[in-house]
DNA sequence: GTGCGCATTGACTTTTACGTAAATGTCGCT
DNA sequence: AGCGACATTTACGTAAAAGTCAATGCGCAC
């Protein structure tokens, strides 16, 4: 009995690096970090979607400041949860610090934006009274 | 006619590295890159409170991901807005950029709250399975 | 079969943001 | 004056995340 997924797209390297706006170097990291596994014929790569929505996600862990090591972490913990009840609890430990940062991440962005939209008032109004003068 | 401001609170390296959790080379390298510039008494900083207030908010750039380069920019940025037009005009793109560049993590962020939330749901239920039979 | 262009591989290099070690200075106390 | 506790300076080290380069391979259009 073989698994059927025939009707799977195919992707190649640079049809990904267009998507996402990486160079190949960077998907062959991501290979060697062991983070996605695209097949072979001969040399060349050939990505299922699978792999497309994992380089998705692990550019999503890297815009947020997660190191490759995290990152691994997290596709191993969907591939297969722990099992055994210690282990568990000390993921959720750790899920738990995760979030804190996280929270306060986004706190910090919301700060910095609003900042942000401070400093481009002030511009405008610089502007305008520079172009009052023109 | 001299200023004073002699009721200012001085700040040991020690003290803010104890406040803000980083070692002093941290703050050694911020001034050498010059983000701070704390006085000197001899060959020992002393810091100020605008000092102290600068790292707060370097810190806050690091954690969003904001490069050395990148804040010294905002830094001056705020000790000198620029003055002329085209400069002005410049910032402001930059200024939208980044304001995209940080929606879009916050984006990230809120999205992958969510999915621990779901990981940590899914590490509850499992632990009550395992719970039952211990 | 030859040339073209994209793919691959492996090795070396780079950048950022500090860490670390060693030698030396400084200050207050006794 | 000497001690201990911090501070400083200089210089080298390092980990992460790719960039860059050179040599080579593969497929296919002509």
């Amino acid at each position: 009995m073989q698994m059927r997924h025939g009707l799977d797209k195919y992707y190649t390297i640079t049809e990904l690096t267009r998507e996402f706006g990486v160079s190949t170097r960077t998907l062959r990291f991501y290979e060697d970090e062991g983070l996605i596994h695209p097949e072979r014929r001969g040399r060349t790569r050939f990505f299922r979607s699978t792999d497309r929505h994992l380089i998705k996600e692990i550019l999503r862990g890297r815009r947020i400041g997660f190191s490759i090591a995290e990152i691994r972490e997290i596709i191993q913990i969907y591939k297969e949860p722990p099992g055994e009840a210690g282990q568990l609890r000390l993921m959720m430990k750790r899920l738990e610090d995760k979030r804190t940062e996280l929270i306060q991440k986004r706190r910090d962005i919301e700060e910095t934006l609003e900042e942000m939209s401070n400093v481009e008032e002030a511009c405008l109004t610089r502007l305008a009274e520079i172009g009052v003068g023109t």
